[in-house]
DNA sequence: TGTACATCAGTGAACGCGCGTTCACTGATGTAC
DNA sequence: TGTACATCAGTGAACGCGCGTTCACTGATGTAC
């Protein structure tokens, strides 16, 4: 290691390479402000480094940008915790409040940085071929998915119901409710959804839109 | 009308205002490769006129933006035909699935066209300014919401479902088909869903996840 | 009716800025003697 | 141990391109005489 070192890294910082040090760089500009506008020159910036510098690690802006998006999603998902995994533990009910919660969190936090490289095919492309970093590797839906079926052979949940059905329902609803926030928001301020909202979301699909049979 | 005449309206052409017939273009370009990278010049050239002449009819690109994509998706929506809004013709359960046949086919023509302009805060803020193209003025999910209200009262569906709650899994079930086919698609062509999906959706809906109550 | 002029939307070359990327240079560190 | 040199990651000014936008100019049409 014989070379000139980034100023940046000079002082503490650990043992950290300057390409982690970048990644995590464009990772809080990205969780403070989203993507889009997102320069090279302000990644070099909050890393307090030259501007040239990360291509001597990435092959481009784009690599970069992939990298520590995906690396946002990642810490994302760690500071939500777990999923409720385990059928059988707890309420149904319960369980599936906890994924409506957590995907609400989940889609607020990562939309915005969605947002600004639905342009940038080659960064989702990238983005595509690194593991899913959300529910160990399977993605929201599929974990929710699979949870359901789970319950459904247990008995807690009717066993002819549509399970995939009913967990792209759970996630597209966490969607549709943050989405608007993100399109019309007034900025990255709380975000909310009115109270009770999510007990409806949870009590009318255990029980159903058809009318009780007459007995 | 004294002056000059664009060379792209001397012939044919009707008697279309210079004015729309750029938003005519830029509404085509949006439909054939949604906005992203969508440029001035590209606008111009699809019109047959010069580059200039847009800022003689709206303050900048963003203005011209946003009523292209307010066209597009009322064109959209023409197209797709009127939704069941009567309630109480037909099965529930048809309708359902005429508002999810709707809603996919919605969203998969608008979400390429809003995908270049997550980024473009200012556009959004002129479009939403506008009336709302989708269901009469309702959007999507309002429209559902309120057409699930109207079976409620006729007592086709239980009085204690949550109406809203159900329009906002339908409809972000719709965002969560399509969405996928946006982010890692391999461009434009066939969007389907799995056959059967459709009815997995409606019935899951309608019956509910519980487990039916031992008689 | 015919001619000269005024008008002003249309034209497209040119401007200027911001961006991703490059590359000649710097200087801290390891190595040879 | 001390000195001269080679190495190569870091540096940041500079490049070049593409974009939104501007503006001096063009020329078809209406108007005055």
């Amino acid at each position: 290691m014989s070379p000139r070192k980034a100023a940046a890294l000079r002082d503490g910082d650990g043992g950290r390479t300057l390409r982690e040090h970048l990644i995590a760089a464009a990772e809080r500009l990205i969780s403070r402000r989203g993507t889009a506008g997102l320069t090279v020159r302000d990644i070099a910036r909050e890393a307090q480094v030259a501007d040239g510098v990360l291509y001597n690690h990435f092959a481009g802006k784009e690599e970069l940008l992939a990298l520590a998006l995906h690396a946002h999603v990642q810490s994302v998902e760690r500071e939500l915790g777990e999923l409720p995994s385990r059928a059988g533990s707890g309420t149904v009910e319960a369980n599936l409040r906890a994924y409506i919660t957590h995907g609400l969190a989940l889609h607020a936090a990562i939309l915005p940085a969605f947002a600004g490289l639905l342009s940038r095919p080659e960064v989702l492309t990238l983005f595509a071929g690194m593991p899913n970093p959300v529910a160990d590797g399977l993605g929201l839906r599929t974990a929710l998915a699979g949870y359901l079926r789970a319950e459904q052979d247990l008995g807690r949940l009717a066993p002819d119901a549509g399970a995939e059905a009913a967990a792209t329902m759970i996630v597209g609803a966490c969607h549709e409710l943050v989405l608007p926030h993100l399109l019309w928001g007034r900025g990255p301020d709380a975000f909310e959804i009115p109270p009770g909202y999510m007990d409806d979301l949870v009590t009318t699909l255990m029980k159903g839109l058809a009318p009780a049979r007459p007995a």
